[in-house]
DNA sequence: ACTGGCACTCGCACGGACAGAGTGCCAGGC
DNA sequence: GCCTGGCACTCTGTCCGTGCGAGTGCCAGT
C-alpha cells in the first residue's frame, strides 16, 4: 500500500525535524521542509493514524506532533540508515586516540573524544575482570606481616589489594610465593581462577601452605568478585546543554544514576562487541533514566566483548548520527587494546 | 566602639540567614530572628555602611541585602568558629572508609562521603606523584619486544607503561632489568629518580644498557612529568539543587571545568595539611568559577601533604560545616593512607 | 484518495494593575 | 549623640485578561 509507506515517511521526517529543531512539527511545516507531494491536510490524516497507533503524540492540543518512545523505535529499527562519520570525524579519532600511554589514558580519552563527537554524556566501561585473563601477578613486601598483591591483567588493567599474612614472611618466601603464583595463574581466564586453587595448594612446598591460602583468598575477592567493574564518565556538562524539555523536571536523578554507575553497568552488562544496542526512554525500565535514551556497543573482537561503552542523553537525540560515533570509537579502542 | 560590633555581628547574621533561606534578608527580617537588641531601623543604618564598604550589597533597590565575596571572605576570617562534626557524622566517616581495599577504592568512597556530608560537589586528588617514592618497579614481558612497567609508589598509587624495547628480550634479561631497576629506585622520591639515572647506565652490565636507557627514559616521563596527577569527582548532583540563583546562568560552565580537571588541579596545587584553604568567588581567578567557592585542604601527614580534597559550591555555602567536613575527611584519609 | 477551506481549541506572550517587601530619610525621644 | 518610629518611595513578582498564532479535525468538492 502506498499508504502506509507514505505515513512512515511521514513518521521520519517527524523525528527528523524535532531532532533538529526541538519544536513539536505541523503538518505545514511538514509539507514545506519536505517533498512529499501531498499537501498539508494529507498529512494530517496521516499524523491522526499514526498517533492512533501510538508513534507520535501532541503535548497538548494545538500544538504539533512529538515522537514517542515507540516512534523512535520504529525509526531506529526501520526508518533510519546508518550515517557513515565524515573524514573529519575519523580523523578526529584517530589523531584523539593515538598517543595514549595506558588503559586508563585510553578510556579517559575515549569517553572525552566521545562526548566531544556526540554531545552527549559518554560513559566507558573498564574491560570486565570476568572476561580478562591474568597476565602476571606481582607481590610486593610491605613489611613483615604485609604484602601487596597486584594484578596485571591481558587487557592492561591493573588491580591490587593488601593481604595481612598470618605469619611474618622473609623475602625469600615472597619471591618463591611469585613464582608459584604466576606458574598457577598465569594466562588463566579470571573466572577459571578457582579451579585451581586446591591444586595450587596440594603442589605446593609445606611452609608456603598457610600463606598461600590467605593469599588465594584475597586473589579470589578480586579475581572472581564481579562486582569490581568500572567505569569513566564523561561530557555530563551536555546535560545542560538542551532544552529543559528534554528531561521530565530536571537532570538530577539521571546525574546521580551516573555517578552511582550500578545502573549503568547493568545496562552494559548486555552489550556485545558486534551490534550496536539502543534502549529507548521507557525501555531503560529505570525511574532515572526516563527521557533518557542509551546507545551502546561492546569493544574488543567481536567474539569477546572486553567491556562496553557508549552515550546517554535525552530520548529526542540523534540516533543514526551517535550510533556511528559510538560504533566507531569502540572499533578504535578495541584495536588499541589487542595491541597492547 | 560598640558600633563597629554590632555592625559585624549584623554581618554575620546576614550570612547566617541567607545561607539558610537563600533569599535575600531584609531589616526586619533580621531584627526578628536575632536579638540585636536594635529595631529594623538601626539595623538599616549600619546596611547602608556595610554596603558602603562593599560587604554587602542589593541584587535591586527595595530587596534584602546578599553578602557580598568580600563579606563572606570577612565572614570566613573574623566571624565564623569551627562548627564541630555531630558524632553521627564522625562516626559515618569511619563506617564509610573503613574496608576500603585499594587506593582507588578509599578515595572513590572519601568522595563519595565529602559529597554526602557538604552536600556539594566534592574532588578528591590522588596522591602527586611528585611527593611519592618508588615502592617497587615491576618489568612484565608482553612480546620479544613489548615490556610492560609497573611503578607502585609508597602511597599506594600504580602507573603502568609499555615500552618498546629496541632489541628482543629474554626472560632472564627481564629478571636482571627487574632487579636493577629496583635496586636502583626502589624509596627513592620520585622527582629525584632522574639523578640516578646516569649512574644507573655506568654500572650495568654491558648486554643491557641499550634496553636500560629506553626503559629509563619512559619512566622519568612516568616518574617526573607532573602532569599525571589526577581527580576523582563525585556528587555533580548536588550543582542542580539549589536554588537556580545561585550561579550566573547555568552551572555549565563550572561542569565543564570541573572535568577539565586543569583548573581544579592549580588550585589544589596549593594546599597543605595543616590549614584549610577557603577560595571565595573571584579570589578564584577564573570565569568558570565564578559564584563558586573552593573549599580544600590537603591530607598527609602535616608536613608532607600527599595530596588534595575539597568541595566547590556556590559562595552561598555552609562555610564552617564544609570546612569541618573537609578536615575531618581528609584527616581520615591521611590516617588511612599512612597505614597501608 | 487527495485537497482546500473553515471553524475551533489552546498555549503563550504582552501589558496593566496590585500587593508586598524593603529601603532611605527625617523628626523626635532617651 | 545615638536610636527609634513613621512615612513616602521604589521596585519586583504575580495575577489576570486579551489577542495572536499555530495547529488541528472535519467536511465538501474534485
Amino acid at each position: 500500500m502506498a499508504h502506509d509507506e507514505r505515513r512512515l515517511e511521514v513518521l521520519r521526517a517527524i523525528v527528523q525535524d524535532y531532532v533538529s529543531t526541538n519544536d513539536p512539527v505541523g503538518s505545514k511545516a511538514l509539507a514545506e521542509r519536505h517533498d512529499l507531494g501531498v499537501s498539508p491536510a494529507t498529512i494530517r490524516n496521516d499524523m491522526a493514524v499514526l498517533e492512533e497507533q501510538g508513534y507520535i503524540t501532541q503535548p497538548h492540543t494545538s500544538a504539533g506532533r512529538v515522537p514517542t518512545d515507540k516512534g523512535y523505535r520504529l525509526f531506529v529499527d526501520k526508518l533510519s540508515a546508518v550515517k557513515p562519520l565524515s573524514v573529519a570525524e575519523r580523523r578526529a579519532i584517530e589523531r584523539f586516540l593515538d598517543g595514549s600511554v595506558d588503559l586508563h589514558d585510553v578510556l579517559s580519552r575515549s569517553v572525552r573524544l566521545l562526548a566531544q563527537l556526540t554531545r552527549q554524556v559518554a560513559v566507558v566501561q573498564y574491560p570486565t575482570l570476568s572476561r580478562s585473563a591474568v597476565r602476571h601477578l606481582e607481590v610486593v613486601q610491605l613489611s613483615a606481616a604485609r604484602l601487596m598483591l597486584v594484578l596485571i591483567t591481558d587487557t592492561g588493567r591493573v588491580e591490587q589489594r593488601v593481604v595481612e599474612s598470618p605469619v611474618d614472611t622473609d623475602a625469600e618466601a615472597v619471591a618463591e610465593l611469585r613464582t608459584l603464583l604466576n606458574s598457577a595463574f598465569t594466562g588463566v581466564k579470571l573466572p577459571e581462577a578457582g579451579d585451581k586453587v586446591p591444586d595450587l595448594l596440594d603442589t605446593a612446598p609445606l611452609h608456603l601452605r598457610g600463606l598461600l591460602a590467605t593469599v588465594s583468598a584475597t586473589l579470589l575477592e578480586t579475581l572472581v568478585e564481579p562486582g569490581e567493574d568500572r567505569l569513566v564518565i564523561g561530557g555530563t556538562a551536555n546535560l545542560t546543554r538542551g532544552n529543559a524539555l528534554d528531561f521530565p523536571g530536571t537532570v538530577r536523578p539521571l546525574l546521580e544514576a551516573l555517578e552511582e554507575q550500578v545502573v549503568v553497568l547493568r545496562l552494559m552488562g548486555q552489550v556485545d562487541a558486534s551490534t550496536v544496542l539502543v534502549r529507548i526512554g521507557e525501555e531503560n525500565a529505570h525511574e532515572a533514566l526516563t527521557g533518557a535514551s542509551f546507545v551502546s556497543v561492546g569493544y574488543g573482537s567481536t567474539n569477546r566483548a572486553l567491556g562496553g561503552l557508549g552515550v546517554v542523553g535525552p530520548t529526542r537525540m540523534d540516533y543514526p548520527g551517535n550510533i556511528a560515533a559510538v560504533r566507531a570509537v569502540a572499533r578504535y579502542v578495541g584495536h588499541l587494546l589487542a595491541e597492547s
